[in-house]
DNA sequence: TTAATAAGTTAACACCGTTAGCAAATATAA
DNA sequence: TTATATTTGCTAACGGTGTTAACTTATTAA
């Protein structure tokens, strides 16, 4: 007689309509307007009922924030696979992860903090273009003094920014047991590894 | 008789009032917890003032993310002062700009959208380390593969991740004109530069 | 002194996450 | 089968939030 199985059944079928309706709304208005009396409204229970399933909002949130990060890795896996040479996977796993962020935008706003409204803004912003400034004619007059006129002075004040930004944000999030000044070493060593792809 | 400028200084003192108080609350509680009617509360008027300086909440947070723009932009030329050599001035600045990251992590959590709740229970999230371990593994491979056994792998990992979260995310962010083409072309150059750093 | 303008207030609207307390349906034990 | 216990779900509230309409009180100009 499953009659407990049936429970479990129903109860399992809440979680999921919770999760559903919840990713329904994230994908069409953004994650910043999931509210908890939507999801009810949406699934037709009471908003406690809701509580019974996840300890609070933020538990959904992380749901979703490690179903990405298990879909993120589950490409990376699968791009690896279809070349052999580690320094080809590399690059081959580069495309994946960035064709997966864009492909899968509220899984990778949601892994990372991004897409909030200060963020959203930023395009704007005057005020970036006077920090930008000072990072694009730095870039500019190192392929000059290089004697580099190949490489797109734009290209590279991208990857300069990025590396740092990346940084900076991996590290912040990561909190990581390690040193100030192992943290720093990887910076070093990352624009070592910059200026060098910058003389050739 | 300075009657009007009397007023006006009055009225740029609420302003500077507003931005005090909100700036306390952000550095003491984070800026999640800001809240117009407690900025009323702490500048000693009601809350519709509040509105008729700043359009709304966003506003003010947009004001502190300008701010930080401007922060970082004159950190990073005086920075620049300091050395001559373009490619220096690229490791300076970069030093600096981390720096200034971390210095003022409030700054560069509105700027850039860090700092959100389900961003800061990364580290407690198994789901993350089944993609990193992807990562980390190939790095190794890579390694042993180009005959580098001098580099750290762990530091390699974190600067071929921090790259791709970087580029990912100014790209996001900045929503510039550019075609897709053209973005994919600054990730295979930066990846390409990291794959050289990874040989010698 | 009176009319017009500016400054600042109260009080409400429409939301939000979360939880205490209660009613009804179900399952268990006598 | 009846009585007790438990699960399930509900209503209603608490204490917040951003935002705005409507009103009152100063201040200025005529």
């Amino acid at each position: 007689m499953g009659i407990v199985e049936r429970k479990m059944r129903h109860k399992e079928e809440i979680r999921t309509g919770i999760l559903e309706a919840a990713w329904h709304m994230v994908i069409t208005d953004g994650w910043q307007s999931l509210s908890i009396r939507k999801i009810a409204d949406a699934i037709e229970y009471s908003i406690p009922v809701i509580y019974n399933h996840f300890e609070n909002k933020e538990a959904i949130l992380l749901e979703f924030s490690k179903e990405g990060y298990q879909k993120l890795a589950l490409t990376l896996n699968e791009a690896k696979k279809t070349v052999v040479s580690p320094t080809a996977q590399l690059e081959v796993m580069a495309v994946a992860y960035w064709d997966f962020a864009f492909e899968n935008k509220e899984y990778y706003q949601l892994m990372f903090g991004l897409g909030i409204p200060a963020c959203e803004m930023v395009n704007q912003v005057a005020e970036i273009k006077e920090m930008t400034s000072t990072l694009v004619s730095t870039i500019q007059e190192a392929l000059v003094q290089t004697g580099n006129r190949e490489a797109d002075y734009f290209l590279k004040y991208h990857a300069y920014w990025s590396i740092l930004h990346g940084l900076v944000s991996i590290q912040m999030i990561e909190n990581s047991g390690k040193t100030d000044a192992f943290k720093k070493m990887i910076l070093k060593d990352a624009i070592n590894g910059f200026c060098k792809s910058l003389v050739l």
